[in-house]
DNA sequence: GTAAGTTTCAAACATCCGTTTAGTGGTGAT
DNA sequence: ATCACCACTAAACGGATGTTTGAAACTTAC
């Protein structure tokens, strides 16, 4: 019971830590004395600080991905083409339904999945390639005949940029939504932001189609 | 003589080493050996690691905004409504014009810019605002009649969603083109790309119109 | 109730970092 | 020739970091 309470406030404080500074700025010092536990537990527990971040990750990535896997086998049925709007919906949906409730934690998840692109953690590319890789390849794999006529470099490309407009976006998020509201008077609201991302992206995704 | 020549030095080494491994995980020690000159060499001349990072971005960003100004101030004569693409292509433009000849301090640079909007550099970015913050206001002054019927907020969302676009291809550049060329067996050129990235980011700017 | 096995703890360890210091050698002006 | 100034250097400083250690506290099982 005690180890299990530890080892839990140990990613809680880190999941939160992490997504407000980045890994490297983040010390075990700060994120032991958030939790309440003593420095050492996360060696004990963890084995080292790469593997807790990979903890962190993996606690939030896991019931993601079943909830894609489950959404993209549903529409998978409807058709076997199905629209780029459609398909980036997958995923906007999938992350309110797994951490939509607590908007907090979901944004805290946009930038940790943002930092882990951002920042230079070889390890945890590796071992999100590893262990999530095969979703990615369904996911384009679906994308494909949505883009009729895309070649494999424009395809590859228009892909990328658009998932770096989704990356910087969730990076940013609050720092962004703060920005904006200093500049428009108004503070908009997440589904709104995601709602002009997701358009901006099909658009953009559009152009590789050669059809 | 020998002053020009280490600070100089200094900056070239720290250049490359900056866009390979970013800021904090570049000691001063790995930059002053690579240069050829001693460790307080850096606080010497430059005070500190922050002014040397803000040296660095000087040297590079100074013409090019010179550049872009020049170009600016070109078009502005032809129309008082300029289309986005062109509003791009300034920009892209004048990136080959000031480092095009030379790919590897292009690229560098490309790194670079993206970093600076990506590490949590404070300093950094209040310096870039307050002495390159004019040139972006000129610049979304004239994005703005190329838009025609965007609201206040989705000027702001949309030109962040293109910002970070490029930004996030800029920042994994040679990543990204290493990841393409495994992927599709074709190492695509740099101006495809780049021509590729101002079609996607038009595209998805033109949404913020309402007309 | 004692023994075995976990978990927690304070303290220390070994590095690495940016920065400072005190001193050396060289240059140009008076 | 002397003095002031400038660039450079080796060495050390103070602080922060991830990790390890050895003993204490606690839990579990017989």
């Amino acid at each position: 019971m005690a180890q299990k309470e530890t080892v839990e406030r140990i990613l809680d404080a880190a999941e939160v830590l992490f997504a407000e500074r980045g890994f490297a700025e983040t010390s075990l010092r700060t994120i032991t004395s958030t939790a309440g536990v003593n420095l050492a537990a996360v060696n004990y527990h963890f084995g080292s600080k790469k593997a807790l971040i990979q903890a962190v990750f993996e606690r939030f990535l896991d019931p993601l991905v079943d909830d894609i896997s489950r959404r993209l086998e549903e529409i998978s049925h409807t058709s076997d083409t199905i629209e780029v709007e459609t398909l980036l919906r997958v995923l906007s949906s999938a992350v309110y339904d797994v951490h939509g409730r607590n908007t907090n934690r979901a944004t805290a998840f946009m930038r940790l999945l943002g930092l882990a692109y951002t920042q230079s953690q070889a390890h945890l590319r590796n071992y999100i390639s590893e262990n999530y890789g095969e979703i990615f390849q369904r996911y384009g794999g679906m994308l494909k005949p949505a883009l009729p006529g895309a070649t494999a470099e424009d395809l590859f490309w228009y892909t990328h940029f658009a998932l770096g407009t989704a990356i910087f976006t969730m990076s940013n998020f609050d720092a962004l939504r703060a920005m904006g509201e200093n500049d428009t008077g108004q503070r908009t609201p997440v589904n709104a932001i995601v709602d002009r991302l997701t358009v901006f992206m099909a658009s953009g995704l559009k152009n590789a189609s050669h059809d």
